[in-house]
Parts: structure tokens; C-alpha cells; sequence
DNA sequence: CCATAAATGTCGATT
DNA sequence: AATCGACGTTTATGG
């Protein structure tokens, strides 16, 4: 990793073109062939940026400048810097990073409630996760206590596409005669009111899930305390 | 701007759970008061990272490794390093960025299809860009050939979203008698597979634009080749 | 490699 | 504060 402050201006050309006065900014080129420029603000977005696999050619400008020509192979996009002066210039050998563990994204949630289908109501029984149909899998399907089908989305924030999506789910599903009627159970740790609106106008229920609550009676994961 | 290479752990407890073993890593803080954590690849992308506004508060750990609490205020999400070792540490005085020029490919795509409405059919008329509705503008709202209105969603890539957009549009507009019928029309650079499925079960026309092809019937912008 | 859905999406405009 | 749409979305995953 290869750190460089320095006055630049940049020049990107391919999904749009974008032109940076001169300033000074941080390069930051990573191990992986990546370049971005970051200004001192926009929190962790850089103003400019080039994803791998990249090559950067280095030249000399018309008026001693530097110039940083990052190519992308395969799009045909381009980055071009003219570093007028560096303030900093240090490498770093990083090795290969461990990895990110991540917990609570969409899939465990769907993991969760699946073993624990009882959540929505006494009596469901888990038919099966990720159904497939024509337009894309059902996050869940299963059977409520009277023995009806409900098609369940699952979101981590639910918002109003999610609603569109189950409706989708729900009139496929329901010129199955196999499984009609299909009901429809918008689940989600945190639904907008606006989606809620919109369930209840097609007749779908909405459940807020509590993914620590769902963890804490979790038993394949028994807990000291 | 602050860089600072250490080996650190990370957590991240917030809208998800995240760990991150000892490793080295860059953490790069800003002057806009953000903290970002990167490894040597991912392009731009951190680890982890805290928005602001968030405070961070330096402490020691038990072991004598250095504990940086990052707190954002309003939500509660934290972040959590441990540093072991510094292995570089310097600061950076930017100054504002005089900031980012873009421009974009999408603006012009309805312009220009707005100026060569035929690319839809011969004999098509605009009536008006941003056609406005109490849900929003539609892009663009013509007549065809035969006199009937037709509504146009335009997109870069056409995705199911856009067709589910058009959709709420259309049905609006189709209760307006000085308007109805109105007949929809998806337009994008790239219409995805899905999109085109949903757009004909609802009779909405699918048109691949050409953006170049558009600029080169372009007049007001004369090209040397 | 293409298609699809998730993302700590982020960001900006508008209500 | 909530919503909506755009983003050079990017990233992961499955066919």
C-alpha cells in the first residue's frame, strides 16, 4: 500500500467524465491494483477512484509535472493525474488481511427465522427456504397453524420495494393451484411506514424482527449466561 | 488527515456486527471527523468505517494496546480498534477540496432522446420532458404515430425498479381522460432480462438507446470525425 | 462470464 | 425525519 499526499488534479473519462482542480489529496494505491483520490472530507468515498485490474503508466508532463495514467483494461476507463508536488510519499507491506466477520446481514436473519418459523405464529411449519418461482426465489415459504401457505420476504430494513417484491411473489404464486390461496408476511427488523401502508393495503402482514431476540433463543448456540 | 498504519482489531457493533482480527491496516482519519479501516485490497472500499458525526476516544486496554472507541452519536454505532503497533503515523493539512466536476451521461440521454424522439418510431411527437404527476415527473411524455400518448422511463440500466416505476405512472396517467389510453415505453442503455419480462406482462415497451449512436445524429454538437 | 439481489449501501433533493 | 431515485453504485453469489 503506497500512500502519497500531493497537489493534483485528476481527470476521470468512462462511465462519466469528471474533472479535480489542483489541490492537494491523498492517493492511496492499494495491493490489489486499485487507485483512489480522497479529499479530506465525503467520510471513506474517495472524489476519484480506479478499480482493479488497472495499470498505471508514470510520465513527465509538458511543465515537469508528473503524470499518472491509470487504464482500465477492460472497460477502456481512465485516470489521469498530474501531481504538481509531492508531501508525502511512504509504502507499506500489508500482507493479506484475514478477512471480515460479519453478523446480522439478511441470510442470517433468514437462517434464523426459518429454525425459528414459530416466531411468526403457534403452529407455522417451514416448507422450505429460498423457493424458486419464474421471477426469482421466495425468501421463505411455509404453512400457517390452519394449514395455508404464506410466502414470507424477508428484508433487514423494509422498505416499500420489499412489498413490491412480495406482491410480485404472491400473484405468481397464486396461480399455482397447488398452493392457493398464498398469503404474504413482510418480515423485517425495521418496516417504514410507508411500506407498512402499502402491506396492508394488499393484504400482507408485517412482522419487525428482533435479530438479538431471535439469536438469544437460538439453541445451537447456547449462551453462559 | 490522519494515516496511520498499525497492527489493530477491529468491532463494529451497530446497524451489524462485525470483527475484525490483529492485522495491519491502514486507518485513515479525516478532517470531516470520519474513521476508516483498510486492507490492501477491496479498491476503495474499507473494512470498517464510522461516519460522521462520531467522536473518538482514546483509552488504554488491559495489555497495554492502545483502544480507540469511535461512537456515532445519533444511531449508537461503535467502533472498537485495538492497536498493538504503530507503524506509521502522520498528519496531513488538506485544506477544503475545491470539488468534483461530473458530467453526466444520464442528464444527456434524455435530452438527446427528447431531441430525436423518432429513435421510438417514426412519426412520434414530444409533448414534454419531466411531465409532471403528483408522484413525480416522467421523464419524458409523447404521442405516437397514431396519436396516443405514450409515457417514456428512461434509465441508464434498465432495471425491474424502472419498470415498476413506469408502471405506477401509467396507471396515474391512464386515469386522466384528456390523456387515456397511455402506453408506456421503457428506454435504457442496458435493459436487464428480468426488467423485460416484467415490462411485457404489463405491456410496456422495451428500447435499447445506442448513446453514442444518439450523439452522432446529435447537431448541436458537431464532431471533427 | 452473466444475471440477480444485498449493502453498515451512500448521497442528494424534496416534502 | 422520511421518502424517493441515482450511483462511475460495489460486492457477493449462483447458474
Amino acid at each position: 500500500m503506497r500512500l502519497v499526499i500531493a497537489r493534483c488534479s485528476v481527470d476521470y473519462v468512462g462511465r462519466l467524465t469528471a474533472h479535480l482542480p489542483m489541490a492537494p489529496r491523498l492517493i492511496l494505491m492499494k495491493a490489489d491494483g486499485s487507485v483512489s483520490v480522497h479529499a479530506d472530507d465525503r467520510a471513506f468515498k474517495p472524489l476519484n477512484w480506479m478499480n482493479p485490474p488497472c495499470t498505471v503508466r508514470e510520465s513527465a508532463g509538458d511543465d515537469g509535472s508528473n503524470l499518472w495514467t491509470v487504464t482500465h483494461g477492460k472497460s477502456g476507463e481512465m485516470l489521469i493525474l498530474r501531481i504538481e508536488e509531492f508531501l508525502h510519499d511512504s509504502s507499506h507491506e500489508l500482507g493479506p488481511d484475514p478477512g471480515l466477520q460479519k453478523d446480522g446481514v439478511e441470510a442470517h436473519l433468514q437462517e434464523l427465522l426459518a429454525e425459528h418459523i414459530t416466531t411468526l405464529g403457534d403452529g407455522y411449519a417451514l416448507i422450505r427456504r429460498e423457493y424458486p418461482t419464474a421471477i426469482g426465489p421466495v425468501d421463505i415459504l411455509c404453512r400457517d397453524a390452519e394449514g395455508g401457505t404464506v410466502a414470507v420476504e424477508l428484508k433487514r430494513r423494509g422498505d416499500i420495494d420489499g412489498v413490491e417484491q412480495l406482491t410480485r411473489y404472491l400473484e405468481l404464486l397464486n396461480r399455482d393451484p397447488a398452493l392457493k390461496p398464498v398469503r404474504g408476511v413482510f418480515a423485517a427488523q425495521e418496516i417504514k411506514p410507508q411500506a407498512r401502508v402499502l402491506a396492508h393495503d394488499r393484504g400482507i402482514d408485517c412482522v419487525t424482527l428482533d435479530y438479538d431476540e431471535l439469536r438469544g433463543i437460538e439453541p445451537d448456540t447456547p449462551r453462559l449466561f
